[in-house]
DNA sequence: CGATTAACCTGGAAGC
DNA sequence: TGCTTCCAGGTTAATC
């Protein structure tokens, strides 16, 4: 489900409930997601309390007070819930909102905070998503960071690093822009909006972008996961925001899943088409992307 | 090493 | 109504 501006969607959603709050208790409904959960994983987590909570690419962190990090990947379908409860409440007395998956809740953190207890579901249909616990001092080394390319809204992406990167390579500029080992964080939507947006062909090879033409996508991809992360991210299926609201971002789609309808640009007669890149719905427009 | 494809898993929508 | 096929915000192991 999330690219970039949905897993940062989410982490805003669940800040307010977990930085300062205590894990008084973890249920685990299943041993593994995509990957086995690590070893004594409700141990690791109970008693702990949640430092910090922040996002690099696709992936959430909550530091612990006890010097890991809890490592937290969302998959296709992956999403929180979070429930507050009120001073007067009792055990049992959560509810689910509208659109939660009960038969796939695999993980429940109970939470003890300044705001009273809130208790946080994790549910995942699909179970791409998964969880890891490494040190805080480790992360940047861990398999998950050590080889992960450039955060798109950091100061180090530029024309002149894209064009670097895409040197020598022959890889389509979509299936480029992909690669997390390249630049983290994209996903399929906003990588054929960020290209719509720099009029650029999906299946150019990478390494025939021009300096002016890796200045120009550099400044989409920005533009794009900006607006999306001010708009609360995209909605399509079933993204929903730690509190059950929506994003509407996809209002804002100007290619993706716009297959026939005709291209935004002014001036421009193309119609939107759909082609498979690497297994992938592609959306362009072939009259202005060049 | 670089490029491409299949696989992981479930459910909703579309086609017959 | 039911059965089949295709498709989905991601990653990764296994090929050539």
């Amino acid at each position: 489900m999330p690219e970039l501006p949905e897993v940062e969607t989410v982490r805003r959603g669940l800040e307010p409930a977990m930085v300062g709050a205590t894990i008084t208790e973890v249920e685990l409904r299943r041993a593994d997601l995509r990957f086995a959960f690590p070893e004594r994983f409700r141990e690791r987590l109970t008693g702990q309390m949640i430092t910090a909570l922040s996002r690099r690419a696709k992936y959430l962190l909550a530091d612990l007070s006890g010097g890991e990090a809890l490592i937290m990947h969302l998959g296709m379908t992956g999403r929180f819930l979070v429930e507050q409860a009120g001073a007067s409440v009792q055990p049992g007395e959560f509810h689910h909102e509208h659109g939660s998956l009960p038969a796939h809740d695999h993980v429940v953190f109970h939470l003890e905070g300044q705001q009273g207890r809130s208790r946080i579901t994790y549910n995942d249909v699909r179970r791409f998503g998964f969880m890891d616990l490494v040190s805080q001092s480790g992360i940047a080394g861990s398999k998950h960071f050590a080889r992960m390319g450039i955060e798109p809204l950091g100061n180090e992406l530029s024309g002149e690093l894209l064009q670097k990167l895409f040197a020598g390579r022959f890889a389509p500029l979509k299936a480029m822009l992909l690669d997390q080992k390249i630049i983290a964080g994209l996903g399929n939507i906003y990588v054929c909006e960020a290209l719509f947006r720099a009029g650029l062909r999906p299946d150019r090879p990478a390494a025939s972008v021009s300096a002016g033409e890796a200045e120009r996508l550099a400044g989409t991809i920005r533009d794009v996961l900006t607006e999306a992360v001010a708009a609360g991210g995209s909605t399509l299926r079933d993204f929903a925001h730690a509190d059950g609201s929506l994003g509407y971002f996809q209002h804002t789609f100007r290619v993706y899943d716009r297959e026939g309808e005709p291209c935004v640009t002014p001036g421009c007669k193309g119609t939107v088409t759909r082609f498979v890149q690497s297994g992938r719905s592609t959306f362009h427009c072939p009259t202005c992307q060049v």
